[in-house]
RNA sequence: GGGGCGUUAGCUCAAUUGGGAGAGCACUGCCUUUGCAAGGCAGGGGUUAUGGGUUCGAGUCCCAUACGCUCCA
């Protein structure tokens, strides 16, 4: 009776813990927090690094755990060969011990042995040990030591030395390595696998490296002895689950079928087989494997993103997804209800899989679907390239550029479908689409933008001038201000003149430059010499930039000039800054803590707020945050801005700060209601209630200065996130009014008789249209409105029955001429439809007739003309494309069509009877 | 911030050089039939996202806007 791989992995912490006074670690998660060298947690050693590297220590010396690893996307990538043998996997669990400085090789090795013969009951005959060979360039002699303990247990037939590739561990190009010993498991039947050592043959696999610590590799590539020896043991847990339970491979274990099963009763397809080359096994491999690598990468916080790990956990969904889609045939999300297999397999171990479940299925099944929206059309595009492909067997670049660009799919998933279909991928060629769209991109974006200095002109810049004060940004009074420095171009200059455009750096200015999604103000600078038109304020480095054009005279640095702010304008952006500040509190009480400040924009006339949600908030959402908002405005309460020191205003209850924003000490505070004094008397009192946000923005005294508000719009900007805008001020009482006026203005409409009510109710439609209202209102609006739209739509119906049947009137009555023709004018038929409906009526009587009818619009002045001529008389030359035309042309036309149905018209109503005449000779010539 | 793609019936999607807006599913009614995605017949359902433009004529071509997707920064 074989181990289940829960025991296995109990065991193997038992061992060392309850034999060997090891202690038991937790895993770290996958997502490494404090290391951007790492895409994901790739070895076991990764949460030891520091105390390898002498940087950090621990409580114990001895340590045994099991940790998550995640190979897919960096350096270590076993992605492309999930799937297609036995044991590659992007997630796996590496079990290991641990020495920092305590047990060296001797202990290792011994304690290595026990527990794989002794323990497990291994056969000795079945393993084979590597040691290190040496290496000459770094002058290290060959591991004597190692391979010397091994002969304890091991006959030296089956030690095999391996130089520095396979046996030298090494962290990086610099840092604590030494030489290791690897085990390997002979799967032979007749145990002859002594050559397969290393060989990438799955019949002989490692199943655990002892990496024996004892070096420092300096700067120079020097090797020095490390004073602390460490020992670092790695062993594949389902690599050692597979050997334990006598598997040939490591999906055939019960860490994997409790996973196939899932996939099995979602997809409705035949259960695994384990068959290697078979199509559908390997699916189930690959999305066993994945379904395994996102449950536990989602579990620790990541997410599928658009680039980094983010990126990549993106491609391995993906991949998923394309195989549930086209080998499984589901065309839903399917994965999402498959993740509780995955918890039941690894959830004890690593209970976040249970905490975080629902999170993981939410983010897989939203993945999953966004994916699935391109997914067919890309499968199309794909398909269509495959054929067209026969000859060159390559899937052009355009191509593959284009399933990335427009259908998302990540160009290795277009790799693995083309290799699918016995085709490559013209990499260069995406590659160079790649580039191509990059440099539209950037040639798109804000050209030449004044005030991205490069680093060199800065350093220059700060040569010349001092950093510019602007802490009386809250002034509005003009000011005296010293000119600094002048740039063109990007390029300091001694002065400009008259019709220049140029950057002024002043030594102080009440001037905001655009930061925090606040705009950069406007104005005038100017002296008895000069005047300048400021038209945007932008910071660089420590300098605002006043970007502007010299309207006249001349300025030169050291010159002395008036500062003078656009003041309405400032008044505008402080007053919807404020707002802002209301808007952030009113989301945060109504949608949640959740509602994170993710951007904003501020300008003199309108704003405009990102937050992060789960969900899309409802109208009726959307009308309690306006109305907190316009209540605090009514109360017109006080608006404090002043500086504090971080830290005391961090412990702030309810303070709203953005999430990985860096805010200098002192910080600036600015609350809405109390005033800062009282906040940081009492920072633990619950101050939820109000606004107070670290801000550096300029803001209104009061809340009344914004009169009102209005939200005006909603929605999706990417997943999760939503933005909303508004305006203040008039602008926000004339929405509020107008919304008033216009429900008046429905009802009105709604009263209105019904010969009048078409024309009414277009121009009602016109008004509102072009009407800003606020969403508050909308909804009631559109309810409204929904009820004339379908009185409008029975109206119009109405009337083009009633044209058309009459038109059908007329048409009966209608009597081919003496050569067999019919040409009728029919003024019923108020629009082509009436027409085409009198002309199959004349066919219905005449079948072998020519028919050739016109309809004048005199209010339009326009005339409609249709024909339809039988194949016995366009064999005569009767072609009623020619004829239709000839029609038009004789009432300022054109027209044409097809030899058998022809459409035309005519710009002159009056000459309908002439358009008439024309069409009879025309046919008459024809048909003679 | 910028580029690309898309938006046609309730849903999924067609529509050749610009020439009568369609199919499948769903819906309603009738008939047939007791079943498992039933079958047959008939019917309703559209301002082709919105607004302009070109044209005798626009789902189709051009411009703008909105929304969605996707990529780049």
């Amino acid at each position: 009776m074989s181990p289940t791989a829960a025991e296995v992995r109990q065991q193997f912490l038992d061992f060392f813990s309850q034999r060997h006074q090891h202690t038991v670690v937790d895993s770290s998660p996958v997502v490494p927090h404090d290391d951007p060298t790492l895409l994901f947690t790739n070895a076991g050693m990764n949460q030891f690094k520091d105390v390898f590297l002498g940087r950090g220590g621990r409580d114990f010396v001895r340590a045994v755990d099991t940790q998550k690893c995640i190979r897919a996307g960096g350096k270590h990538n076993d992605l492309e060969d999930v799937g297609r043998d036995t044991y590659h996997h992007t997630f796996f669990e590496m079990l290991g011990n641990w020495s920092f400085g305590d047990y060296f090789k001797g202990e290792a090795i011994a304690w290595a042995w026990e527990l794989l013969t002794d323990v497990w009951g291994l056969p000795p005959e079945r393993l084979h040990v590597s040691v290190f060979a040496g290496d000459v360039s770094d002058g290290l002699p060959p591991d004597e030591e190692a391979a010397e303990l091994w002969r304890q247990f091991v006959p030296d037939e089956r030690i095999s030395r391996f130089d520095k590739k396979d046996n030298f561990w090494e962290m990086g190009a610099t840092g604590p390595c030494g030489p290791c010993s690897e085990i390997h498991f002979d799967g032979t039947p007749d145990l002859s696998g002594a050559h397969l050592v290393n060989a990438d043959d799955p019949r002989v696999i490692e199943i655990w490296n002892l990496v024996f610590m004892q070096f420092n590799r300096g700067e120079d590539g020097s090797l020095v002895p490390l004073p602390a020896k460490h020992v670092d043991t790695g062993m594949g847990f389902e690599r050692i689950v597979r050997v334990l339970q006598n598997k040939d491979s490591n999906y055939d274990t019960d860490v994997f079928t409790g996973i196939f099963e899932a996939i099995r009763s979602r997809t409705n397809a035949r259960p695994y087989g384990a068959d290697l080359h078979d199509s559908l096994d390997t699916a189930y491999r690959i999305l066993a494997d994945h379904l395994r690598c996102l449950s536990v990468a989602l579990a620790d916080g990541a997410r599928p993103g658009s680039d980094g790990r983010n990126y990549v956990l993106r491609r391995i969904l993906r991949r998923a997804v394309r195989h549930a889609s086209q080998t499984f045939g589901v065309q839903q999300p399917c994965l999402f209800e498959m993740v509780p297999a995955v918890t039941e397999s690894l959830g004890a171990v690593f209970p976040e899989l249970v905490r975080q479940q629902e999170k993981v299925q939410s983010a897989i099944h939203d993945e999953e679907e966004s994916f699935h929206r391109t997914l067919g059309r890309g499968t199309e595009l794909f398909a269509q390239a495959a054929a067209e492909a026969n000859e060159t067997k390559v899937i052009d670049g355009l191509t593959a550029f284009r399933l990335h660009d427009t259908y998302g799919f990540p160009v290795d998933l277009t790799q693995v479908m083309a290799e699918e279909a016995g085709l490559a991928v013209d990499l260069t060629g995406y590659e160079a689409e790649m580039e191509a769209a990059r440099e539209r991109s950037r040639s798109g974006g804000s050209a030449g933008d004044e005030a991205d200095l490069p680093p060199e002109r800065l350093a220059e810049l700060a040569q010349h001038v001092s950093a510019t004060d602007d802490s009386a940004r809250n002034v509005h009074n003009r000011q005296s201000a010293k000119v600094g420095a002048l740039l063109i171009l990007g390029d300091l200059v001694s002065e400009a003149s008259a019709g220049h455009t140029v950057a002024v750096v002043l030594d102080q200015t009440n001037f905001y430059a655009e930061m925090g999604g606040q705009v950069g103000d406007t104005g005038i600078l100017e002296s008895e010499d000069v005047r300048i038109c400021v038209h945007d304020t932008k910071r660089c480095g420590d300098f605002v930039l006043h970007l502007g054009k010299v309207e006249s005279g001349t300025v030169r640095p050291g010159m002395t000039v008036q500062t003078c702010l656009d003041t309405d304008r400032r008044n505008g952006i402080e007053a919807h800054h404020t707002s802002t500040h209301l808007l952030n509190l009113g989301l945060r009480s109504v949608i949640g803590e959740e509602a994170e400040q993710r951007g904003s924009l501020v300008e003199a006339d309108r704003l405009r707020f990102d937050y992060a949600t789960s969900s899309a908030p409802t109208p009726e959402d959307l009308a309690r945050v306006e109305s907190i908002v316009r209540k605090a405005i009514q109360e017109d309460l006080p608006v404090a801005t002043s500086l504090a020191p971080l830290e005391a205003a961090k412990s702030i209850q309810g303070l709203r700060a953005v999430f990985g924003e860096r805010y200098p000490d002192p910080v600036r505070v600015v609350s809405i209601g109390p005033t800062t004094d009282e906040l940081l008397a009492n920072p633990a009192a619950d101050w939820t209630g109000y606004s107070i946000e670290f801000c550096g923005g300029t803001h209104a005294a009061r809340t009344g200065t914004a009169q009102d508000f209005a939200l005006l719009g909603e929605g999706s900007l990417s997943a999760g996130v939503r933005r909303v805008n508004g305006v203040v001020g008039p602008a926000a009482r004339l929405a509020h009014e107008l919304a008033g006026s216009l429900s008046n203005d429905i009802d009105v409409v709604a009263a209105t008789s019904d010969p009048d009510f078409p024309e009414a109710f277009a121009a009602l439609l016109k008004t509102i249209e072009a009407a800003i209202i606020p969403l508050s209102s909308r909804s009631g609006i559109e309810a409204k409105l929904t009820t004339l739209r379908d009185r409008a739509k029975q109206l119009r119906k109405a009337a083009a029955a009633g044209s058309r049947d009459l038109a059908i009137d007329r048409a009966r009555k209608l009597i081919p001429e003496p050569a067999g023709f019919v040409i009728a004018r029919v003024d019923e038929a108020a629009d082509r439809d009436a027409l085409m409906a009198a002309l199959d009526t004349v066919r219905g009587n005449q079948p072998a007739a020519p028919v050739l009818l016109l309809a004048a619009d005199l209010d339009e002045n326009k005339v409609v003309i249709v024909a339809r001529v039988p194949d016995t008389a366009i064999a005569q030359g009767l072609k009623a494309g020619d004829w239709a035309r000839c029609a038009a042309e004789a009432c300022g036309g054109k027209g044409g069509g097809r030899p058998d149905m022809a459409q035309a018209g005519g710009k002159d109503a009056s000459l309908a009877d002439a358009a008439l005449n024309a069409a009879r000779n025309f046919a008459n010539e024809r048909l003679a």
